[in-house]
DNA sequence: TTAATTATAATAGTATTACTATCATATCTT
DNA sequence: AAGATATGATAGTAATACTATTATAATTAA
């Protein structure tokens, strides 16, 4: 079977030049996924990365501003490929309770198989997230790159999922929160069963991050 | 009438030489504090505190090994006061689900009052455990920093109120992931309603966040 | 009380970071 | 073939996150 190409599409204010666009570009966000995942944000550096990919440190900054400006662009990718799989998962099903725990799943699960839909290596991706995701939006910046649009996508994430909580439940207060809570949990579970497993009760094999997000969700807007 | 002057021990792994011991550790902690808040923790730095405190970045240095010790000992410090605070709450309270509501409220509510107990300021060192914290922990050492015993305070916290949520139902299968889901979840919903609050369902003047939690836990556990 | 110890401040120095600027060269387009 | 554009190489800057050294001040012990 072949599979279905999938379209990313970012937001101009993401990047200084598109690097989907040529092979720099698109060696840029690769490898600079790898490197993140190796050596953590704060190691990181363009120098570095350019040293990698046999390209030169300037040539870098024509793509993203800074390094912070690319780790909120893999964050937005991510989102944007999230989006994606929640509505390729919720379309032509008419249960609301159905597509709400299709999206807890995409939203919990581990990411296991790199689509190879691009020059992005989704598995790793999601070790970013989970990793340094939040040191994309724990600045002191924050209120003028949100008004910028940086984080777009993720809010257009909460907000869909959140859809469906009210689709189920028209007068539940809470529904973003609910899905803001289930999202940045899961991650939380995620690296804390590696790095903190104490915090958490994540058994061997088990999808117990996913089971117990769907029974919270399921008992919170219980009728 | 008088206040009870809280003990607030620190781990000696947490500093370099003790800060509570000495004016200028005193002085470092309390100027620390303000500064990360104002700043921001990446622009704030040894060498400006030792301008706004009339000492040296080399002096500095002797407190803590480095600007991520000190975060990390800040941290410290903020869950040694909240468990200091649930231990208060819940002596000589036998029903287990009062003591767990109390818990609840003490883990996700404002703090807008600085209980002046030292140098802490206690108000403002919220603020940097709702918008810091998670650097401390989302580190490429967090496995050598854990084994140091950086996180004994926040993991026994988390213990403290799981056994509270287990003394209700004792079959309960995730007892540390929901506390530590609300712990941070709180945060977050906290900085989002800041700065991102299409995440969040945060209302002028109610106490949104804690209502949601209490009630998401007590739908959660309820058997 | 003096000597020894310890704490602090001041200064200097280092490798690295996170950029910016300039320029030559390669490549692609018209 | 000329012009435009992209890349790479080099250099430079201010700041960061330290370390090391030394002088001086303050505390403590004999």
């Amino acid at each position: 079977m072949e599979r279905l190409r999938i379209q990313i599409t970012i937001d101009p204010a993401l990047y200084t030049r598109d690097p989907e666009t040529t092979e720099l570009g698109r060696k840029i966000v690769s490898k600079s996924i790898e490197m993140i995942d190796d050596l953590g944000f704060e190691k990181f550096t363009f120098k570095k990365l350019g040293l990698a990919i046999n390209s030169n440190e300037s040539s870098i900054y024509r793509y993203f501003e800074s390094k912070h400006a690319l780790l909120v662009y893999l964050v937005s990718w991510y989102w944007s490929w999230i989006e994606y799989k929640i509505v390729f998962a919720t379309t032509n099903v008419s249960d609301p309770s159905i597509k709400l725990l299709s999206c807890i799943e995409l939203l919990t699960k581990d990411v296991k198989e790199d689509t190879s839909i691009s020059y992005v290596n989704e598995v790793t991706l999601h070790r970013i997230i989970v990793a340094e995701s939040s040191k994309a939006y724990h600045t002191k910046d924050i209120d003028k790159e949100n008004s910028k649009g940086y984080y777009k996508t993720y809010k257009r994430v909460v907000q869909r999922v959140s859809d469906f909580v009210t689709d189920i439940h028209p007068t539940y207060e809470y529904p973003h929160m609910l899905i803001s809570t289930v999202i940045e949990g899961a991650h939380h579970q995620r690296y804390f069963s590696k790095h903190l497993p104490s915090l958490t009760n994540v058994c061997e094999g088990k999808n117990n991050i996913t089971e117990f997000y769907k029974e919270l969700v399921l008992n919170a807007i219980k009728q």
